[in-house]
DNA sequence: TGCAGCCTGTGT
DNA sequence: ACACAGGCTGCA
């Protein structure tokens, strides 16, 4: 569910509350959400407290926090239902630390008193100052774990939220964002164009763009008149541009308004539900017109997951 | 290159 | 009781 806009907002959310912070103390309430990491829940711990997160980074879905000594990042992959719910010192006046991401003022959280047992509470960490970063994660799909820096390829910067040439392993086969300055988009277009794979599979493959989930590809498919089945090397190089385009697109819109109206204490990701469905196009609108032809929008099963699409204007 | 498996909650 | 939601990994 969170796609790239969802988990760039949770990284600007974040960042404030832990830049320069140093972790104080890990609970791990459930190892499931910490199975990637191999050597295990103490080891986790034990790694972590001590250290003074220099910033948090995020590449495609994947975010990650850097400490001072730039050994290792700690990951943290929301999966399908992952939150990041930040609890202020207590002293402390929350708008006065929000940082620019702050939301709307007085907004309160979506959910229950900060009193209230936390369901599906997987993991916390606690900051010096009091603060708390808790990973929700309802279907544990998500997880956090560390994983080793390597130099980036091209010597670039890995992502968003720090300069530093350096990747986790862990994402160093994700392709670079869409909207990064540093993606070569026409060779993009020409892996596309390479493959038989069906031109869906080819924007979900984190490997080939990044950050584009089930949503978004249809999205992104819609507004480009593709049908999700045609194969990459099918469609003109022209086409996959304007496709690539209409994806940035719907991520940029999708981060322009996640951005302005998230709330800082209780990091939202449920990008379903959310504010953008509403301005979503063919997602999830079965049997309702195409806003553009208004032949009813149809969902089909494709790769044991929806594909919605106006037959109309999206051609096999 | 495609698909099973990982998960839990909701809706039929 | 079963279908569905779906990002990503690992294996056939």
């Amino acid at each position: 569910m969170p796609e790239m806009p969802e988990v760039e907002v949770v990284r600007r959310g974040l960042a404030p509350y832990v830049t320069g912070r140093t972790i104080d103390r890990v609970e791990v309430h459930d190892v499931r959400s910490i199975r990637r990491h191999t050597p295990g829940a103490d080891h986790l711990g034990d790694a972590l407290v001590g250290r003074r997160i220099r910033s948090a980074v995020r590449r495609g879905k994947f975010l990650w926090l850097l400490d001072d000594h730039l050994d290792d990042a700690l990951m943290v992959h929301l999966g399908m239902s992952g939150q990041l719910r930040v609890s202020a010192p207590p002293a402390t006046d929350p708008a006065s630390v929000g940082g620019p991401g702050a939301g709307p003022t007085g907004a309160a959280p979506s959910e229950g008193p900060a009193s209230d047992p936390v369901k599906h509470l997987r993991v916390r960490l606690e900051l010096d100052d009091g603060t708390r970063i808790d990973f929700i994660d309802q279907r544990i799909f998500g997880g956090l774990w560390l994983s080793p820096l390597e130099e980036t390829a091209d010597a670039a910067p890995a992502g968003e939220g720090d300069d530093l040439p350096l990747i986790p392993s862990s994402a160093a086969h994700i392709a670079r964002d869409l909207t990064d300055p540093q993606l070569d988009v026409e060779r993009t277009v020409a892996a596309i164009r390479r493959s038989r794979a069906s031109i869906k599979s080819l924007l979900l493959n984190q490997q080939v763009v990044s950050g584009i989930g089930n949503i978004y590809a249809d999205e992104a498919l819609w507004a480009a008149r593709i049908h999700y089945e045609r194969p990459g090397e099918s469609v003109s190089a022209a086409k996959v541009r304007q496709l690539l385009a209409e994806a940035r697109a719907v991520m940029e819109r999708a981060l322009e308004v996640g951005g302005t109206s998230f709330d800082a204490l209780y990091v939202n990701v449920d990008g379903r539900s959310g504010y953008f469905a509403r301005s979503l196009n063919a997602y999830g609108r079965e049997g309702e017109p195409c806003p553009r032809c208004r032949a009813p929008i149809r969902r089909h099963v494709f790769q044991n997951r929806s594909s919605y699409v106006c037959t109309r204007c999206q051609r096999r």
